[in-house]
DNA sequence: ATCCCGAGGG
DNA sequence: CCCTCTGGAT
């Protein structure tokens, strides 16, 4: 652990984001879509779910509806089975016909960028409506904390919480706003790529001289 | 706090 | 078998 930097700190921010960013200077949303709606849908399969798997069922979703309109008239049932794969299946197919309903009873069809507006949607809470508003509006009112961004945070020592409020509220105060969209893509794919729940990769992890879990815990 | 729920890895 | 995967609603 290099003593210079304290974890927390605005320096030991910068150099992680530095560092984060020259390993992973491609890092962004993973989600395959075309449209703000085709992501609305994605983002809301994509809870508890691996990216990959969602862009394995997204292709025939979309092709079998391929609007709103359709999206919210479709057979409970058959959307059941489309989604099927992606888990909490008949819960999020639900999700999805109601959020379509409300876009077109509320808003024209369209997305709205307002976070008050996003937080209404079915299936949509503050991880899901951060994600929508930094990839299709570029807007950033908030840190999109999922569960790699909790596991990442709380082992580089940003936050002691573990609800997931309370982490974003901490990486907030201590991480500059025109970085949040970027940290959650960074942290995200190294939580994907090298800083696994289980067994985190730590002896080839461009961190592992600022991270506060190395030698610490090794088997974590 | 509990439920929703499938799929893959160790 | 248990844990994890870009959670959210009740």
């Amino acid at each position: 652990m290099n003593e210079e930097l304290t974890p927390g700190s605005a320096e030991y921010v910068a150099e992680l984001i530095a560092r984060l960013r020259a390993t992973y200077p491609d890092a962004h949303c993973e989600l395959d879509y075309e449209t703000p709606v085709q992501l609305l849908v994605a983002v809301i399969l994509s809870a508890q779910c691996t990216d990959a798997r969602v862009n394995l069922t997204t292709p025939a979703l979309f092709a079998r509806y391929p609007t709103v309109e359709a999206l919210a008239g479709a057979d409970p049932t058959e959307m059941e089975e489309l989604v099927r794969p992606t888990g909490f299946y008949r819960q999020k197919a639900r999700y999805i016909r109601e959020a379509a309903a409300r876009l077109l009873a509320e808003y024209g069809g369209e997305l709205p960028s307002e976070m008050d507006a996003l937080l209404t949607l079915s299936g949509v809470a503050r991880k899901s409506a951060n994600v929508v508003r930094g990839e299709v509006f570029g807007l950033a009112d908030g840190v999109t904390v999922d569960t790699h961004v909790k596991r990442l945070a709380m082992r580089l020592g940003l936050t002691t919480e573990t609800d997931p409020v309370k982490v974003e509220r901490d990486l907030m105060a201590i991480i500059p706003r025109e970085s949040w969209i970027e940290i959650a893509h960074l942290l995200v794919w190294h939580g994907r790529r090298l800083c696994f729940a289980r067994k985190p990769a730590c002896s080839v992890c461009p961190l592992n001289d600022i991270c506060p879990r190395v030698g610490v815990v090794s088997s974590q």
